[in-house]
RNA sequence: GGCGGUGUAGCUCAGCUGGUCAGAGCAUACGGUUCAUACCCGUAGUGUCCUGGGUUCGAAUCCCAGUGCCGCCA
């Protein structure tokens, strides 16, 4: 299993360091700690690199803005970013800053070597350039209104002697490229997507500036610096003594895997690759491009104020919890949702009650009726089963893991957790713990029980490395991934029960820590008490939706027509945004009858229709099986 | 506008090349158990598998059209 001789070469982005860090880019990490610590863990001489992107036209802009010199403003995000990655325990090799010096060089040698290489050549560019994108569009791109087809923010018309690098000559080498190595980009959705572009040919781009000076310059001519994105991406091979320390190069280039969020696989897919192949270099073995995060299902954004500072999430749930929630539920890859409701499931079911529970009543078993771990004597069929299942999850896990595959390894895992409690009601042990002739089956159990907690521990210690490490601890054993197997465990040790692993959160007392602004707009909103008398002003109905139509102009307008016992009201509810009106005719829903009509958007609205509000979220009221209209609701 | 993906129980999602594929977990109800963190185990449901056509002896699974959502490009 171990092979010392192999290497592995993990990255991720290096983070713009125009804000603060959230928990998309918390996430990217996340997932490539876990990968390095399971490659180090297979006996891997792992390479692990993260770091920040700092130049910029961008950057130098926020920084102005703060009246900060723009090296005060990087240092002092930089210096933010480390932080996080301390406190989420990520466990990178080095963190590169491309205002290191050693980068700085680097970036200098390989643009001077694709200079050489006759591959960058002076040209004339004339074009309009977001800022806030770092990229150049055309005039068809923007449109008349000469905002950024991606950002929506005003372009900059900008017109100045650039250096180009001839990416377009490197079309062709590409497509073979990626023809010859079909998992070179991941997920293959992602694959198909640069291979489109490929085949539509690509343009030369663009690699300096003369307009501002926030950057590398150009070591033949001084006065332009090189474009962010060229000098970023250089960082995975500047990173690893690219021209300055040759044995260390070879040793881990090229890289097994560049980690990146989707809205910069082409970067790394695509030009990144014709750098290298520019440079004569190899191209790293896969870019692995993984989705987006919302949060409680909204995109996040700072505006909305769900842009989730991770450390508040690991203050409140701990950080293996978070790990787990982020690797379990969100299937790497695609884009997936943060839901605080979901977190406190997981950590709840699986967390608490599954692994837990399974932990704390072994071990207090263990330690009610022996003053050591026992050894195993008599078996039985069911152990059988238990051996089958453990051998079973331990070839899963090395299956999956090696695909990226972290929501299939964890559920094998918990597969193998369920059954474990399941074990425990089949083999009854307090039962057997009142019978002296059965002591010697009690002893078999609760060993085995013990000796599968063991392999859990070692198969999570890459993903929940205190967790890991806590229940190791609680079973005396060592955390040793060659130790893998059946019947491993170690006896005659003392074991410890200690507290349970995970805490349950009691949801009716728990407050959550997201706060989304709507919601507090509505925090406050705690009304006084009111009377029955109160209650019955209102008349609450039962109506069918006969007709539904978005209210031209409108978001969230819907024009609803409604059936009443036979009458026919028309109301108009602001439910368009959740809701298409056309999947509404039919249903029945709850209207305030009694409300005095009023007019939206010009239409008159004889009612209201009522609906639950949960931040973003919004779902109809209705009935619980068919109700004919017009039933009064008290 | 072009191309691609997706739409399955209240929620989150599995279902590869068509025939025990109508499923799992959570939530809900009921029963059991007591070693354990009101935990664990068992049982029970609910679904026009987006809509409409088509191919087939047979489709959630293939084809066509429509529609919602998403992505990439322009």
């Amino acid at each position: 299993m171990k092979d010392l001789s192999k290497t592995f070469y993990v990255t991720t982005p290096i983070y713009y360091v125009n804000s603060d860090p959230h928990i998309g880019s918390a996430y990217t990490t996340i997932v490539a700690d876990v990968v390095a610590r399971y490659k180090r863990m297979m006996g891997y001489d792992t390479f692990f690199l993260t770091g920040t992107d700092e130049h910029g036209q961008k950057i130098l802009r926020a920084a102005k803005e703060k009246g900060l010199e723009p090296q005060e403003f990087v240092d002092d995000l930089a210096a933010k970013f480390v932080k996080l990655w301390k406190k989420l325990d990520i466990s990178n090799d080095l963190f590169i800053r491309t205002t290191d010096d050693y980068h700085v060089k680097t970036v200098q040698s390989f643009f001077q070597k694709i200079y050489d290489n006759e591959d960058i050549y002076l040209g004339k560019y004339e074009g309009w350039y977001c800022v806030h994108d770092e990229t150049f569009w055309t005039e068809k791109d923007m449109g008349p209104d000469k905002l950024c087809p991606v950002c929506h923010r005003p372009l900059e018309h900008v017109e100045e002697e650039n250096y180009f690098f001839k990416l377009s000559k490197y079309t062709k080498p590409l497509l073979e490229y990626f023809k010859t190595h079909s998992d070179f980009v991941e997920p293959d959705f992602r694959r198909n997507e640069m291979m489109k572009i490929l085949e539509g040919g690509l343009d030369d781009i663009s690699v300096s500036r003369t307009s501002f000076n926030w950057g590398i310059s150009l070591p033949f001519d001084p006065k332009h610096v090189i474009y962010v994105w060229f000098d970023a991406l250089i960082n995975y091979i500047s990173a690893i003594g690219y021209d300055r320390d040759d044995e260390m190069f070879n040793k881990y280039w090229p890289a097994d895997v560049h980690f990146v969020g989707k809205e910069i696989n082409r970067f790394h897919s695509l030009i990144w690759p014709a750098m290298l192949m520019s440079a004569g270099l190899p191209l790293p073995k896969k870019i692995f491009a993984h989705g987006w995060l919302t949060v409680n299902g909204e995109k996040i954004s700072k505006s909305k104020g769900n842009a989730v500072d991770p450390r508040i999430l690991v203050d409140a749930y701990g950080l293996d919890a978070v790990k787990y929630y982020l690797l379990r539920d969100i299937s790497f890859g695609n884009d997936g949702d943060f839901s605080e409701d979901n977190l406190i499931v997981r950590i709840n079911a699986d967390l608490a009650n599954d692994l837990g529970n399974l932990v704390h009543r072994t071990l207090s078993m263990v330690n009610q009726n022996f003053s050591e771990l026992p050894s195993p004597k008599v078996e039985s069929a069911v152990d059988e089963d238990l051996k089958n299942l453990l051998l079973k999850t331990i070839d899963d896990y090395f299956k999956y893991m090696e695909k990226f595959k972290f929501t299939e390894s964890l559920t094998q895992i918990w597969d193998l957790i369920k059954f474990s409690n399941k074990y425990v009601d089949l083999t009854e042990p307090w039962l057997l713990a009142k019978d002296p002739s059965k002591h010697e089956r009690l002893e078999t159990v609760l060993y085995n029980l013990v000796d599968v907690m063991r392999n859990v521990s070692i198969m999570l210690s890459p993903i929940m490395v205190k967790t890991a490490q806590n229940l190791s601890n609680k079973i005396n054993q060592k955390i040793d991934v060659n130790l893998l197997g059946w019947h491993k465990t170690v006896s005659g040790v003392k074991t410890e029960v200690g507290d349970p692993l995970f805490p349950r959160i009691d949801t009716t007392i728990w407050k959550k820590v997201i706060k989304m602004v709507e919601t507090n707009e509505q925090v406050s909103d705690k009304k006084s008490e009111i009377t029955i008398e109160d209650f019955a002003k209102l008349d609450l109905r039962v109506a069918r939706i006969k007709q539904a139509e978005r209210v031209p102009k409108s978001d969230k307008l819907v024009r609803l027509l409604l059936d009443i016992a036979g009458e026919e009201r028309q109301i108009v509810a602001g439910i368009g945004a959740v809701y298409a009106p056309e999947s509404l005719i039919g249903r029945e829903v709850i209207v305030i009858y009694n409300l005095k009509p009023a007019k939206l958007m010009g239409i008159d609205s004889n009612g209201m229709l009522l609906a639950a509000k949960d931040g973003g979220k919004l779902r109809i009221l209705t009935v619980d099986g068919f109700v004919e209209t017009g039933a009064k609701i008290s």
